[in-house]
RNA sequence: GGAGAGAUGGCAGAGCGGUCGAUUGCGGCGGUCUUGAAAACCGUUGACCCGCAAGGGUCCGGGGGUUCGAAUCCCUCUCUCUCCGCCA
């Protein structure tokens, strides 16, 4: 979230940069200014009556250790008016506090300075494309037909047993994916990430905190029974390792890549979008996440676009890269550059990787800080990024790579699959 | 799932109704000594909120209660440990 004091002195400018992602700011962001106005002077109050009470309490520790009584008992009374009116003015700080908490938890991060307006993906700007998009075969395939020839995935029974969206891989679908997982961990390693295997379920307090909660509740699914909620992305339990805690600065960078299954519920998703791979409910990522200092996170994030972009040249896939636009970005994030692959036989982007910073705005909320060398404290700045989600890379492979004599592996990932053709 | 014990500062660990934001040890930081280092010794060392400051307030797992006053008593939740049961 905003940090209340930059909302205080930057009103307008708020306004102003939320407009971009398309928020209307007006209402909100007066009403947050005023609230905490309320809030202080609430809280002054209250302090200056608990400042009173404890006072007198000592006082009356006092008389009684030296055996007045009845002075002591003077004073009690005393004290009991100040806690009635105390009483009151604490309930009034709750609810303020209370409006306060969920207006601003609310309240989208501020997009970059070179965030391009636009109101839908078509106004991203594309930054870079690389690799030829040659035409296949006029007999090429989409990858769900594909997947059906070879045995590969097995969507009607994974339909059956959980429902749509749920693949069942098979034989060398199965092994393809394990070694996607592996070669993109091996990769992550060289690079100096470290290793993680965080748990896949997670409780509200880390949903909130990198902000898949409030905003996003209906993208997750939750187990009602322990209040748990499943990942949409490692994204979630990584960044929350490092919630409520305090780093020291030079410790920053920290780099940590996971791979995890990932759940959505995609509600309202339909045609073409869903069909085969392209939009699943569970699906493979591994993710890269970063925690660094103010001064060196844009450095940062593009060090993880070159990461990515990278990956995507070992796997010879033709890719671009897009910045995203005001409207097409996420609620936490400041910067977003999506990377796409191109799908021969759908002739169509598809979205594999998502790079974004997003400044202080799950710092803010999770109370990640780091201290420098002269114990003053700082708050870091959280980026992550996809690398790479699978189920589109692997659509992509078999479609770009498809020959009538099979489907060729690219050769970086064959001492991970063992294989070099799928036929 | 059953029985018991516990949760205090970076860590260890006191405190069990009043001057305790908290003894002490370790660790960290600064210094003395030393050619340098170690050892020893001295000092220092939590976070948050309001305030220009002085200062005030909050925080001893979370929430609620008793009391003039709670780290200390009561209730409740969560988590951890030990034993038993079950088990990948």
């Amino acid at each position: 979230m905003l940090s209340l004091n930059y909302i205080r002195e930057h009103q307008q400018e708020v306004t102003d940069r939320l407009a971009i992602k398309n928020f209307d700011g007006t209402g909100i962001i007066g009403r947050i200014v005023s609230l905490d106005d309320q809030r202080r002077e609430t809280q002054k109050r209250l302090d200056d009556l608990q400042a009173q009470s404890n006072l007198l309490a000592k006082e009356i520790g006092v008389l009684f250790q030296s055996g007045k009584a009845a002075e002591a008992n003077q004073l009690k009374e005393k004290t009991a008016e100040i806690k009635s009116a105390s009483k009151e003015i604490d309930a009034a700080f709750e609810a303020i506090k209370k409006e306060l908490d969920e207006l601003l938890v609310r309240v989208p991060n501020l997009p970059h300075s070179t965030v391009p307006a636009g109101k839908t993906p078509a106004e991203n700007v594309v930054m870079l494309q690389e690799g030829a998009i040659v035409p296949v075969a006029p007999d090429a395939v989409p990858h769900w037909d594909l997947t059906t020839k070879y045995d590969l995935i097995d969507f009607i029974t994974g339909n059956k047993i959980t429902g749509a969206g749920f693949p069942l891989y098979k034989g060398k679908g199965a092994r393809l994916q394990r070694a996607l997982i592996n070669f993109f961990l091996e990769e992550a390693l060289k690079e100096g990430y470290n290793e993680v295997q965080p748990p896949y379920m997670v409780n509200a307090a880390s949903a909130y905190a990198t902000g898949q909660l409030p905003d996003k509740d209906a993208q997750m699914y939750h187990v009602g029974l322990d209040d748990l909620y499943l990942i949409p992305t490692a994204e979630v339990p990584v960044t929350n390792i490092y919630r409520d805690t305090i780093l020291k600065v030079q410790d920053l960078p920290v780099k940590n890549v996971a791979y995890s299954a990932c759940f959505r519920r995609e509600a309202g998703s339909y045609g073409k979008d869903v069909r085969g791979l392209n939009r699943l409910h569970q699906f493979d990522k591994v993710e890269i996440v970063q925690i660094a200092s103010a001064e060196k996170s844009y450095e940062v994030l593009e060090e993880m676009l070159a990461y990515v972009t990278g990956l995507l040249r070992k796997l010879e896939l033709p890719f671009r890269v897009l910045k995203l636009c005001g409207g097409d970005m996420s609620f936490t994030s400041a910067l977003t550059y999506d990377m796409e692959v191109w799908s021969s036989a759908q002739a169509r982007w598809l979205e594999v990787s998502s790079v974004s910073n997003f400044e202080t705005f799950q710092s803010n909320r999770m109370k990640l800080r780091c201290k420098d060398e002269n114990g003053k404290m700082h708050i870091p700045h959280t980026l992550n990024g996809s690398a790479l989600a699978l189920p589109r890379i692997v659509a992509a492979l078999l479609e770009n790579n498809q020959t009538p004599d099979g489907i060729n592996i690219p050769k970086v990932l064959v001492p991970y699959t063992g294989f070099d053709v799928i036929n």
